[in-house]
DNA sequence: TTTCACGTATGCGTTACGCGTATTCATTTA
DNA sequence: TAAATGAATACGCGTAACGCATACGTGAAA
């Protein structure tokens, strides 16, 4: 249910420890959710929302609010960045892949 | 902090009985949660907020609106989906850009 | 006044969360 | 090679708090 958690501090790179705590909380709790042994207290998971800056939706995987994004449209929207190892892609970067997209779609 | 669920609630023209039986819980359970005497578990949330159809981050009155996403991680959601020319990028194609986006950024 | 619907408050049993601890595995250091 | 460190995971146990049954307060309708 929340293997989302694992991206999300891995794109971070920080430790389920260093994770657990920011959180404020053991880091056996931290790994429990990970892991899906335990699922995370209503609190907690708002804090973890918080930390990530992710909606709980995102986190709970719920579907109903599944969005069909096209990339170039993304790029000319201001309520919207993509970022590339944290750093936000330019609009000329998000053009360039949009291009090596349709290429190698091309090549098959 | 759930105030919102009285709102939602008479939207519907739904007594708090008829609510709490949707919801298979106790009538007293749920009028609970909107007299502020205790907080849904999490479980309980999930279904509140698919019976009214909104997403739980409204349902806890949360502002955050997600902005800045890494591409890495919208891969692996499945609440959003990127497309070129229309077409849904792979988990594979989107590797790719990130990689190519990376030695882009290498090369300067 | 009685009755009924509606919303609210609380005692209590039980669920399950959070912490500490132990274990496993991988990597590093002596 | 062994020892040590770091990372991830699983589990026992105490207890916080959730859910239910029940009781109570209010207002409207008879």
């Amino acid at each position: 249910m929340l293997q989302i958690l694992s991206e999300l501090r891995k794109n971070k790179n920080w430790s389920q420890a260093e994770t657990a705590e920011l959180l404020g909380i053991a880091k056996s709790t931290y790994a429990g959710y990970e892991s899906g042994y335990r699922e995370p207290s209503l609190r907690a998971l708002i804090q973890i929302a918080d930390l990530f800056d992710v909606s709980i939706d995102v986190i709970l995987a719920r579907k109903n609010q599944t969005t069909v994004l096209e990339l170039a449209t993304i790029s000319k929207m201001d309520s919207m960045v993509l970022t590339v190892d944290g750093k936000p892609l330019t609009e000329e970067e998000t053009a360039n892949l949009i291009a090596f997209t349709r290429v190698r779609r091309e090549l098959g």
